[in-house]
DNA sequence: ACAGTTATTTAACGCGCGTAAAATTAGTCA
DNA sequence: TGACTAATTTTACGCGCGTTAAATAACTGT
């Protein structure tokens, strides 16, 4: 502002009245300098807008504070918002965040672990695609640099695993619809990019048989990641087929259940627990949409908030030292009820 | 993975027999450097797997290679869907993109403004929030950094504006409407976050007139981005208190027009073009989500590889020092016809 | 094979900042 | 006030690569 611009440290730690290193020391934490120092610091950068460069300062030191953030596809709504949260703890913390996604690719995603690589970051969050992901790649990725993995797990690689508990997902829901009504079908992708899928299938199955019912699973086919488009043309052969045993389906997520229902709705089949309904929806994953769906989708939802704090602070703690052996998290989810079932 | 790790780029000419100057001109474009250089460089990046250090390169470059994306929300998969798309433009064309969401926020937008800004990009596609922007933020940051602006225009400011035609969109589908039935009542935000929500409903009205109709719109209360929710709500204020003229709802957008379908079904409304069907409900934008709605809604879409395309090709042509003075270009939708009206 | 052009090599400087060591100063507490 | 400790200043080097200028080598067409 005041006239003349800054060109780097040197000048600005001149017009501040302060040396050069403790300006450095400064920027890279404001603590560590002295009250006094700190002060006319800030109040110089108020006055000239200075800005280090971050390419000199990354260069030449040993840690950065950049950490990178890995979704499999951001166009999913529950990618999205869980990569919103994610960066805006890690900005909280003093990091510097940089968001990829994979896009659904396994090319793309270690293409962007490559990228990433050059960002030197101190550590990466990463959802890995799943199944389709490249092992080694990822594998060796996590050698290279301190990597979470979250959402869906791929061995014991990486620092740790956060997400969320499958298999209570599953049982819980299972247990509510069938309290409410005929014991669930499961509705599934026969291919599923999310290793969760089967932790989902296996539970569903162990909780029928606690029952004492019959376990009935519908796995449709389908490549890839329009799960909207694959539960909508299966859900189709399904119905029209009479492949749903019992009048209530459970869907592997929610963007199976979303197809599902504009099936349901192309069919004619009324939705719902209403007395008039003929067939009952159910999901899991508490994405965002499910609120709009017609009916409202009843699910079982991730934790998102505890999700993404458990994975940015188990990060954290690595990247400041507080190292721990490999461990995994999972959290639980809640039941929505809404109309579908 | 010939045993030794490369440390920089003096080792790595010395390995591959060729001197670092030339090495350094073959990274900035393998093209520039002789063609038996660069097999003899492309050969040793194969055995050595030897990457620049990034830091160092933009730190004593006049322009790097890096572009900025930014979006308002990248929960929107419209946005999430116009961000992959540029950028996969980006790396074809040999630049190094960086994804930024201001997730609604204009602080955050004005943060991610400067984060950008230290990136030192060559170039930056905006998106901004709209009415939310800081105005004299974005047009400092034109100012410095060459900027193109997409989907939402603010003023002249930036290289050039892309963005779809809202005129031609509104007046098209209201065109279709009143062909085919009752003609629509535009339903809308009060106050919009998005400027080209003043375009539809000006287009509504001129189109509405055109025709010799009556003009009625219809807005409703509700702040911020979550555009289902104050859809739902608005909607069922206004179904109750019957404030709906005609049979037939046009929505300023998809997701408005989402959070409607879902009042009307919770009103027990019935949605479609069939004779038992009370209600016709149209929206505006081609969301990704707008197939899956129960019925599927009938919208108009935006051209979402020609505005991308168009984008990402204004700006390189730009960078590149193909200047031309500032330009709006606004691209024509594609009537999709579904069930909903 | 030769002159003429173009690409490469050699040598060297600088970018802006991290960082380390030694000298100095400011703050603390009795 | 003095002794002690913690923070700051001074000085200086190095990071890895962009970039330039001059010297040299490699191609081009004839």
């Amino acid at each position: 502002m005041a006239g003349t611009k800054i060109r780097n440290m040197e000048e600005f730690a001149k017009l501040s009245g302060i040396s050069r290193p403790t300006v450095s020391k400064y920027f890279n934490d404001p603590d560590s300098v002295r009250a006094s120092n700190r002060i006319r610091i800030e109040a110089a950068l108020e006055r000239y807008e200075y800005r280090p460069n971050i390419y000199a300062m990354n260069q030449n030191r040993k840690l950065t504070k950049n950490i990178g953030i890995v979704v499999p596809l951001l166009s999913d709504p529950y990618f999205a918002e869980i990569a919103r949260n994610l960066e805006q703890r890690c900005i909280a913390a003093g990091y510097r965040p940089s968001l990829f996604s994979s896009h659904g690719d396994p090319v793309l995603e270690v293409q962007v672990l490559d990228t990433l690589r050059s960002l030197k970051p101190v550590g990466v969050l990463l959802a890995p695609l799943g199944r389709a992901s490249n092992p080694k790649a990822l594998e060796k990725f996590c050698n290279d640099v301190p990597t979470l993995i979250f959402d869906s797990s791929v061995d014991e690689i990486g620092l740790a695993f956060v997400g969320s508990d499958n298999f209570q997902f599953t049982a819980h829901i299972t247990d509510y619809l069938c309290r409410t009504g005929e014991p669930p079908c499961f509705f599934e992708m026969k291919t599923p990019a999310n290793p969760n899928a089967h932790r989902r299938r296996q539970s569903y199955v162990n909780a029928m048989e606690r029952f004492g019912y019959k376990p009935d699973v519908i796995s449709v086919g389908g490549e890839g990641w329009g799960l909207e488009e694959i539960g909508r043309l299966g859900g189709h052969e399904a119905l029209r087929k009479g492949w749903f045993s019992t009048n209530t389906i459970l869907c592997s997520n929610d963007r199976l259940a979303i197809g599902l229902l504009t099936a349901c709705y192309e069919q004619g089949a009324l939705v719902g627990r209403t007395a008039d309904s003929t067939i009952r929806v159910a999901g899991q994953d508490g994405h965002p949409h499910s609120r709009y769906t017609c009916p409202p989708l009843t699910t079982i939802s991730h934790d998102y908030d505890a999700v993404s704090q458990t994975a940015a602070e188990t990060l954290f703690a690595s990247i400041e030292g507080k190292m721990s052996p490999w461990k995994s998290t999972r959290l639980e989810g809640k039941l929505i009820l809404r109309d579908s079932a």
